[in-house]
DNA sequence: CATCGTAGTACCCAAAGGGAACTAAGATCC
DNA sequence: GGATCTTAGTTCCCTTTGGGTACTACGATG
C-alpha cells in the first residue's frame, strides 16, 4: 500500500515520489558534508561541529537527526561523564558518500571557474 | 588579492573557502533539478515549471537567476509574442550535471533502502 | 474589445537557517 | 563542599529562504 502517486518507477522530478525527498535530504549543503567528515572513521559531535566549519549547534543536531532518521548515520552514546557521543556511518550512509564525494570533489576542483565566487576581476 | 582565508587550496570544509559556496549553489534540490532538466537540451521556462513538478514559479525564478549568476546556465529572450525565453546549459553547467546526476540516479536506484520515505512497515 | 499564452513579479505567510546564551550531569580542583 | 570544567546539546530570537496564490505585461487572435 503506497500513499505516492509514483507506484513502480521512482523518479526525483515528480514531486510526490518519496525519492524527491530522499533527494532534498541529500542534496543539501550539511548532509553533504556531515556525511563526508565521516567517512574516515566515527566522530564526535564536538568534532564535527569543528570539521564542518561555520555550522551551528543547532543546525548540526537537525541535520544529524534527519541523517540518523533515515538510517544513514549512527549515533551511539556513551553514559561517561562529560557525555560523549559517537557518529558513524551505516553502511547506507557509506554508500550514498560515493555520489556526495563526487560532488564535493568537483567544486574543489572547478571552482576557479566560477569568476564570480572566487572574486575575480 | 583574496578576501577569503583559503589562500591556495581549496577545501569546502572551509566556511569562508568559496568552493563552500559553490557547494552550497549545486548541493540544492531545486538546482539539482534544473540543471538535469537541461542535460537533454534547452527548455522554456514554463516546460522546466512542468518538469520540476511542485516547484513554484517564484523559486523557479530564483534558482534559474542564481544558476546564470555563476555561468552556469544561459537565459536567450525571443522577443516574440507571447514571450519565449529558453534556458540552457553552458559548457561549465554541462560538467555541472555530471555528479549532479550520479547524485540523482543515486536517490532513485537506492530510494527503497529508506523504509522511512517509502512508507513501509 | 475581451481573451489567450508566456514569463515572470508582488504579496504574504510558514519553515528553515543562523548566532549567542544557556542547561545538565557528574568529575575534578582547591 | 563549592567553584569550575567538559560535552552535547537546547532555547530564544531574528533573518533568510521557501512556498502558494494572485496579479502584471505584451501583443496576437477571435
Amino acid at each position: 500500500m503506497r500513499t505516492d502517486s509514483c507506484s513502480r518507477q521512482h523518479d526525483v522530478y515528480d514531486a510526490s515520489c518519496p525519492c524527491r525527498q530522499l533527494l532534498d535530504l541529500l542534496a543539501n549543503k550539511w548532509s553533504a558534508l556531515a556525511l563526508g567528515a565521516l567517512e574516515d572513521g566515527p566522530r564526535r559531535f564536538g568534532a564535527l561541529r569543528d570539521r564542518l566549519d561555520g555550522v551551528s549547534p543547532k543546525v548540526l543536531t537537525a541535520t544529524l537527526r534527519r541523517l540518523e532518521e533515515q538510517g544513514l548515520i549512527d549515533r551511539t552514546v556513551y553514559p561517561s561523564v562529560p557525555l560523549h557521543v559517537e557518529y558513524s556511518l551505516t553502511a547506507l550512509g557509506e554508500d550514498a558518500c560515493v555520489p556526495l564525494a563526487a560532488l564535493r570533489r568537483w567544486a574543489v576542483a572547478n571552482i576557479d571557474r566560477f569568476p564570480a565566487l572566487t572574486g575575480a576581476a
